[in-house]
DNA sequence: TTACTCCCGACTGTAAACAGTCGACTTATG
DNA sequence: CATAAGTCGACTGTTTACAGTCGGGAGTAA
C-alpha cells in the first residue's frame, strides 16, 4: 500500500535548495550564465521559483565551490578565469588525483579498483561519438572513482569542491579543446599503471596527463 | 571628522552571518560542541542571537567545510573524526603542501617568500613558551603562508576549506599530541629546502613533515 | 502485557516582509 | 557649463511567520 507518491526506493527526493544548487552549477557550467555576469538575488529566485532564503543558502555553496566571485557588499558575479588560473586548478587537481593515484597502489584489493575504473573506462568507449558533453561528463566521472575508490572521503570531498571549477576551466577553454584529453588509451595507462602497484609511477603518469590536460585547454 | 562609529580603516564590519561563521568554527574545534553532538537550528540561532535564515547560511558552509554532517532529514550534528579520517586529512593536506613547496622553488623571487616564510616562523618562535593554543595558531599561520605565497588562489582557496578539518584533528588527538608537531627547526628546515630552489627536495621535506605530524597525532 | 492508533511537540523547509545602503540620476546653484 | 546636494530605485542583509513531516508517548482494545 506503499508510495505511490514520489520517493519511491531509492530516489529520495531533493530539497528546493539542492535542486536550485544544480540548476544552478549547470546554467554555470554550460555557459548558460556568462562569466562575469552578476547574479541579483530577486531575479534568479524568480526565475528557479523559489525564495531568497533558500536560494541563498545555495549561492554560499557554489560560491565556496569557486564558481562565483563575491564583490563588494556581497554582490556575486559568476567567476571569471584566465589562463593562469586554469593552470593553477588543474595543479591542484594533479595534486589530488595523485593522491589518488598513489593510495590506489598501497590498497589490499586492487583487482576489485581496477575492475572499478575498466568499467568507467568502457563507459568512456562507449560513448566516444557521443555529444561533447557526455564525452566530458564520463571523463569526470572517471576522475571522480579514482577518487572514490581510495576511501579517503577528504580527498573525495576536495575533489568534488573542485569540480565545478574543473567544469568552468574546461567550458572556458572550448569542449573542443576539452575534448582532447579524453582519450581512452591515456586513461587506461593510467589503470595500468595503478595495476603494477608501483605507487611512483602511478603518481607520474597522473601528473604526466594531467600536464597535457592544462596544457591542451592554454593552448 | 571621520568616523567614531566603527569601520575604521581596513577593519571591515562583519556581516552577521561571517560572525556566526567565526564563532561556530572556533565552539567546534575548541570542543565546546562536543563531536556528534546535534546541532538544533533554534538553539544556536537563540545563542548566537541572530535568525535562523541567517544561521542556515553559516551552517551551510560548516557543512561544506566538512566540520558538520548531514544525518538523515537535514539534522546536522558535529562530525566526529577517527584515526583513519586523521590520517586520510592529513594525506590531502601533505598534497597540497607539498604541491606548494614544489610551487614556491619555481617561483621567480624566492628572496620574498623565504623573507616571509622566516617572519612566520619568528613569530613561531616568539610565541614558543605561549599557550598551546597560541602555538597551534602560529603554525597553522605558517603553512597557510606557505600556500598564500605560491599565488595560486585555488590551493590557497582549497588548503582553507581544509583547514577546520585539521583544526578538529589536533583537538580531536588532544592539544598536547598536536603541540609535538610545533617544532620551529623542523620548519626552518621547510623553508631551507625551499631556499635551495630544489623541488623534488621541498616536496620530499613536507611529506615528511606532515608523515610524522599525522603519526604524532594518531600516536 | 502487547500491539496499534492517534495526537502532540519538535525541527527543518520555505516563503514573505522589513531595513539599511549604495549608486545613479536629477535638480538647483554658482 | 560645472559642481554639489538631494531624491529615487535597486539590492543585499536580516528577521519573522507559516507549512510539512517525523518521532514519541498516551491511550485503548485484544
Amino acid at each position: 500500500m506503499a508510495g505511490l507518491t514520489a520517493p519511491l526506493l531509492g530516489l529520495e527526493k531533493k530539497s528546493l535548495r539542492e535542486q536550485a544548487l544544480s540548476a544552478l552549477r549547470t546554467a554555470i557550467t554550460s555557459g548558460e550564465l556568462e562569466p562575469g555576469r552578476h547574479l541579483v538575488e530577486t531575479e534568479l529566485s524568480e526565475m528557479l521559483q523559489i525564495s531568497r532564503g533558500t536560494l541563498r543558502e545555495a549561492l554560499r555553496q557554489l560560491e565556496q565551490e569557486g564558481l562565483l566571485s563575491a564583490g563588494p557588499r556581497g554582490r556575486l558575479s559568476v567567476r571569471h578565469l584566465d589562463e593562469k588560473e586554469i593552470r593553477d586548478i588543474y595543479a591542484v587537481r594533479a595534486a589530488l588525483e595523485s593522491l589518488a593515484a598513489r593510495t590506489l597502489c598501497e590498497l589490499a584489493d586492487r583487482q576489485h579498483v581496477t575492475k572499478s575504473l575498466h568499467q568507467a573506462i568502457d563507459v568512456m568507449a562507449a560513448g566516444a561519438s557521443g555529444s561533447l558533453e557526455e564525452r566530458i561528463e564520463s571523463d569526470l566521472e572517471f576522475h571522480r572513482t579514482l577518487c572514490r575508490l581510495t576511501g579517503n572521503e577528504t580527498l573525495l570531498h576536495s575533489w568534488e569542491s573542485l569540480e565545478g571549477s574543473i567544469r568552468m576551466s574546461i567550458m572556458f577553454a572550448g569542449l573542443e579543446k576539452g575534448v582532447r584529453n579524453m582519450s581512452v588509451d591515456r586513461h587506461r595507462d593510467i589503470v595500468a599503471a595503478i595495476d603494477t602497484g608501483d605507487a611512483a609511477l602511478a603518481r607520474k603518469t597522473i601528473l604526466e596527463h594531467m600536464d597535457t590536460a592544462a596544457a591542451n585547454l592554454v593552448a
